[in-house]
DNA sequence: AGATTACAGTAGTCTGCACTATCGTTCTCG
DNA sequence: CGAGAACGATAGTGCAGACTACTGTAATCT
């Protein structure tokens, strides 16, 4: 029932710089393409010939397409957390961590973060198809549901002080809700162009501003 | 670059009974089957083996497998969309429309169609595991757009009347953000049985309803 | 400079999957 | 009941795509 397990480990790592190129390049390459046809019909043939490479020339790194679509996943997961984890830290942009004085001024902060988690994803080869490929394939679905959970748990371990009226597992589970739900709209923002990204920024950071009203 | 078009009308209308059963039993087990190994280690083979059928029986109403995908995908967002409207026009669990005079009344009503829709999702055959396909196969992923627009278009007339003092065009956002998020939340309980399903139900409702507060 | 290793291209192999030509069997309907 | 249609099984075909044995070339090291 469970599907043969396939060895994701990289077979070598590249050393001169231009085997450093051609890692890039597949990874670049098989961004735009999932992208644009999905995980699915995604070959590794076809990146070959895209990325003006041989098949043994991708082989050398990558056992096969799995390991690809992991690469990117890794590098997208650790982009976002990064931006998120470091605006909590204080270090993000609109600077400052979670304790506004006004609700205008964590809405702004809010805002900020969701607006730049937007544009790493926008810039990032392969964007949202990268998310959507790795919920689609179950053998890699892990890594997802790991990564946010350790976003979720920072935020719950940097604000469960502030909020000692509220129980712990409401919070945690809170935390772990708005996660996801700003990643989806995130997703939602990049993967729909003509939609008003930042009436829907603004609405989704509101949205969180007033739940988190609702704490004590 | 486009993918190729693919045909995905249906072939046959089955007539007799016993057709009418194979057509169902390849949708279930496709069903099956998809939430396991995910769409693309799916093969046609693989469903007639394990549904007991021959090649020619599947090809008989399904031009591919993208079709049946696309039928699994209808009948379930119809059966969500379905849930949800009904609650809409009063008829859903809980009864009654948007507009409960307490906001505790409004928010019962809100898990009730939470807790439905992830009951529809649960009993559906693949459950999340279709939603999940849908976005990642470039060629479907209108399917749900449309799908999520109608519905939040609905939403958005049906209230847009009681907030004369709210934007349209916020409004609208606001709908289509609302009607994302409650799936999104509601594949992230399907999709993590060890999850608090109750606490997380209650919780993405709460955000709603205090959303709903901040319009005029 | 010569030895050794990293790299990538040529030219395939082979598996597995989508899909079908054909024929027997069961149903339907006059 | 008999004709014709609907159905589904046998037994495949063809091809695409994952992956590789081998060879030549560029880089690195001593």
């Amino acid at each position: 029932m469970q599907p043969e397990p396939i060895r994701l480990d990289t077979k070598l790592q590249p050393t001169q710089a231009r085997a450093q190129d051609t890692y890039e390049i597949v990874l670049a390459t098989a961004g735009e393409m999932l992208r644009d046809m999905g995980f699915e019909q995604l070959t590794t043939n076809g990146i070959c010939q895209r990325a003006g490479l041989t098949p043994p020339a991708l082989y050398r790194y990558f056992p096969n397409k799995y390991a690809i679509l992991r690469e990117l996943g890794d590098r997208l997961m650790d982009a976002q957390d990064k931006a998120v984890l470091a605006w909590l830290d204080g270090d993000g942009p609109g600077q400052g961590g979670l304790d506004g004085p006004t609700r205008e001024a964590r809405l702004a902060k809010s805002v900020a973060i969701q607006r730049e988690v937007v544009a790493i994803t926008r810039a990032f080869p392969g964007g949202a198809a990268i998310g959507r490929a790795l919920r689609a394939v179950p053998m890699l679905q892990s890594l997802r549901f790991t990564s946010r959970d350790m976003v979720a748990e920072r935020f719950y371990e940097a604000i469960r002080a502030r909020y000692p009226g509220t129980a712990e597992t409401r919070l945690r589970v809170a935390m772990r809700l708005m996660v996801e739900l700003s990643y989806a709209a995130s997703e939602m923002v990049v993967e729909e162009p003509d939609r008003d990204a930042e009436t829907l920024n603004h609405e989704v950071c509101l949205l969180f501003a007033l739940y988190f009203e609702s704490f004590r």
